[in-house]
DNA sequence: AATCCTTTAATAACTATTATCATCTGATAA
DNA sequence: TTATCAGATGATAATAGTTATTAAAGGATT
């Protein structure tokens, strides 16, 4: 790991109140260190080849505390369980980050995407996909309330 | 099921070529008749209320077989993964929909996102997800390499 | 009604993720 | 430095989600 990682690391660390270990720190490298789009099993097999006696656990566990902590993202907000849409007219989501429901939002609640560059050779384009993250009504009233 | 939905179901399952079968039929109905995003698991509950023995195997097979058809579409496409990205620039994804890959695509490749109507009340806005899916450069390649 | 191919139910198997708990270690202060 | 201890780890059991297997049943076609 170079120096300016593992200073951004401890940084990082001590700003969210977490022990800097040994095994955060090769977790942390796996991702940061090459660009990429890692599956918890990924990370796993990476920071073995460094510390070999590391439990899938771990790797789990810190991954779930770095995002937790936002230093590190989650790619979609609601991988986990395999959901069916029937409605067949083109059309965004509302996701709520918190309980991941999901809403519809009518097409032309947004202005269509506009592409100002060309996509790399070869990528075959089908559609794109707008989510709107947020927090949903519920989630917002239930977190109030909690104050 | 309403006599639309019914013929809407008979026509697709010809158009796909599957038998119209009790269990599919109540299965497209508990989709279409009530919006939302259902997993394999509510759905199986639902059906469960007007086919008592179904089997939860039966559910997954049909919805992959419809989805498949394209009588209806999954919500995201990666689900079954959790995928980590240490990216921390704001930036937009490539997805295959065909072998799942995700590339990173630029923030200014796309036009900010423009919202044209408010959002339901109470849902409090994080940020706007593009993802622009397609058939990746690989995947095509494969593709044309069988014909 | 007979035939054939598809579909189904039951259930075992598998993959991904989380919980449990005894042991260990990094951080802090003496 | 060393002692202390909350928090972290590794091992593994448990759970959730999904897929494979297979004998029996049911649509579609004749
Ligand atoms: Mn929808
Ligand atoms: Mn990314
Ligand atoms: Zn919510
Ligand atoms: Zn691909």
């Amino acid at each position: 790991m170079c120096r300016e990682t593992y200073n951004e690391f401890r940084r990082l660390c001590q700003q969210h109140n977490l022990a800097a270990t040994h095994q955060r720190q090769k977790i942390y490298e796996a991702l940061v260190s090459r660009p990429g789009h890692y599956s918890p099993e990924e990370i796993y097999e990476q920071v073995k080849q460094d510390l070999p006696s590391i439990s899938l656990a771990t790797v789990y566990k810190n991954l779930k505390t770095f995002v937790h902590a936002g230093m590190l993202r989650e790619v979609s907000p609601h991988h986990g369980s395999w959901r069916i849409d029937a409605n067949r007219h083109p059309h965004h989501h509302l996701v709520c980050t918190h309980c991941r429901s999901i809403t519809d939002l009518d097409f032309d609640s947004l202005a269509p995407v506009k592409l100002r560059v060309k996509l790399p050779t070869g990528f075959r384009l089908e559609k794109f996909t707008i989510e709107v993250q947020g927090i949903c009504k519920a989630c917002t009233a239930a977190e109030t309330k909690q104050h």
